[in-house]
DNA sequence: GCATTGTATGCCTATATCGGCATGTGCCAA
DNA sequence: TTGGCACATGCCGATATAGGCATACAATGC
C-alpha cells in the first residue's frame, strides 16, 4: 500500500506546503490562476495540478469568468482540521498552567499510564 | 520529485489517518506501544514505525521502562498546525457574521480580486 | 546461560505522488 | 476564420511511502 491519495481528505490535501501556500494567497481575495502563478512564482502546470487537489476536497471553489478562473477558499472545509488540533491545544494550554502553579516539576503526575489490562477500548 | 517525506514537518506526519489515531490514544495518557497495538487493531511493526515518524517531527516522546517504550504526545509540537489553521478559522467566522447581518447575498462583496499589477509581492 | 517478552528494523512490492514539458480545450478579439 | 491568451491535462521519471513478514535487539526471569 501507498500513501492515501492527496485528495483522499483535507488532511492529506494540506500537507503539501505548496498547496498551503496557494490557499495563504488566496486568502487575500478570489484570485485567477495567473495571478497565483505570477504571486508564487511556481509554473502554471503545477498551480493548476495543485487547485484541481485542493478542489476536490472542497477547500478552494472555482467560477469561470471570461477566459479566467477565478479561484477563492472554502475556509469551512478546514474545520475538521480545527476542530482535531482543538483538542491537542486544550492539551497544551493545561500543561502551561501546571507550570504556572507548581513549576514545572511534576509533569507527569497523573498522565503516568496505568497501562490497562488491554482490551479495554 | 515525490511527495514530501512524511517526516518533512508536522503536516505530512499528521496525514496519515493511522498516525492521528495513535495521536488520539496517546492522547489519554502515556502508553506502550504494546497497549496501542491492541487498542488499534494494528500490526506491531506498523505501530512502530509510524511511532518513528511521529517521533521525528517531535509529535511524540519516548521513555524506556524496563523492556518497554512508553510514549507521550508533545502537543505544542502541533502549534504550527493550529496557527495555520486559525487564519481560515477567522474567515469562516466572519462569513457567518456577514450572512448574520445581510442574509448572505453579498458573500462577496470586497472579496473580489482586483487582480493586482502583477509582481506585486 | 537460555528462553521469552516487548520493540525496532530490514527487505520487498504495489502504488501514487510531484514536477517538467508538450499539448489539448475554451473563450475572446480582429 | 484565424490568432492568441488562460488554463487544464496527459505522459514520463524519480522518489518514497505503507504494510507484510521475518528477524535483530534489548531487558527480564529462571
Amino acid at each position: 500500500m501507498a500513501r492515501a491519495a492527496t485528495t483522499a481528505d483535507v488532511f492529506n490535501a494540506i500537507a503539501e506546503a505548496h498547496r498551503r501556500d496557494i490557499l495563504d494567497v488566496l486568502t487575500r481575495g478570489e484570485k485567477a490562476v495567473g495571478a497565483i502563478v505570477d504571486e508564487l512564482a511556481i509554473s502554471q502546470p503545477r498551480v493548476s495540478k495543485h487547485l484541481r487537489v485542493l478542489s476536490e476536497v472542497g477547500l478552494v471553489r472555482c467560477r469561470a469568468v471570461g477566459r479566467r478562473r477565478l479561484y477563492r477558499v472554502d475556509p469551512a472545509r478546514l474545520r475538521p482540521l480545527h476542530d482535531w488540533v482543538a483538542k491537542y491545544e486544550l492539551m497544551w494550554n493545561e500543561r502551561l498552567d501546571r507550570r504556572d502553579d507548581h513549576l514545572g516539576d511534576l509533569q507527569r503526575e497523573r498522565t503516568e499510564s496505568d497501562q490497562q489490562p488491554r482490551g479495554a477500548s
